[in-house]
DNA sequence: GATATTTAAGACTTAACAGGCTTTAATTAT
DNA sequence: ATAATTAAAGCCTGTTAAGTCTTAAATATC
């Protein structure tokens, strides 16, 4: 819906990261069973972030790869930017007219655009830190009776 | 985004019918020239939209297809149902996690949640009836200096 | 009834995404 | 040095969306 499944499956192996907090680099491997993702998906999608400086990657034993920078100074746009691909100049219109504007809108033009400005703002405001926090209160939920 | 680019002629083509608003059949050559839509994609669509009665139409000479029903009563979540398919029964989470609800959620579930809401509200509110003056509006706007 | 016109239907092509398999390069431990 | 381990890189496969092409079926006009 949001983004590619390449982009949601760097987006969990990141959270992963940042939960684990490790020093240490994490083995691909681990990260992929850990999330159920395919391996060797997801070591390609590894490098796409590396190349876009947001994973380091360390060969040979005792490699793996970890977080480029402090987990809260990472945010979700910039995983997704950097494994899809940038967002269009220009912005499409919704219903796919050729020209659409604030002037000109498509019917639907008003509305969506709040819609999509949301959206925009979700995948900026979140940052690793926060989502790994969170998710390590879904697990205590879980794993509560 | 919202939907595929099937989805998105067919929305194009229900307001042109809706715009015309003509008690004789309109021919799929037309609206795919009105809208720039690929002739023969834009009438194997057209079968799926006469399939779910969305459309009839009429073969042979002077046919074509038209409304099934008057446009006020047709809503774009059910041109989307028809072309794309039904939603998913259960609401996949939105960074992909196996298990996310509302007690235990990802960490963009709330969030999401009411985007998604409001798509979802988008779509079952706007008739093609509505849609089609929006779009006649836009042309007045557009034609002029 | 023959012909032209229009949708219906199905086979086919192309491109992108998702995923798998194998070899190469880097690094560490022995 | 050598072997083991791990990411990097390349090529191959399956699936789906998007689009094209050809033939069949229905219908109005002559």
């Amino acid at each position: 819906m949001l983004y590619s499944k390449s982009a949601e499956y760097a987006i969990q192996a990141m959270i992963y990261l940042a939960e684990t907090n490790s020093p240490e680099p994490v083995m691909i491997s681990q990260i992929a069973k850990a999330y159920n993702i395919p391996q060797q998906f997801l070591a390609k999608i590894a490098q796409t972030l590396v190349k876009h400086r947001l994973l380091v990657a360390i060969r040979g034993r005792n490699g793996g790869v970890k977080l480029a920078r402090p987990a809260n100074e990472i945010y979700l746009n910039q995983i997704v930017y950097a494994v899809d691909g940038p967002p269009p100049e220009q912005e499409q219109c919704v219903i796919g007219l050729d020209y659409c504007s604030d002037t000109a809108p498509c019917p639907l033009h008003h509305r969506w655009k709040i819609i999509r400005e949301d959206i925009r703002e979700m995948l900026v405001a979140e940052d690793l830190a926060d989502l790994a926090l969170r998710v390590l209160e879904k697990r205590k939920i879980m794993n509560e009776p």
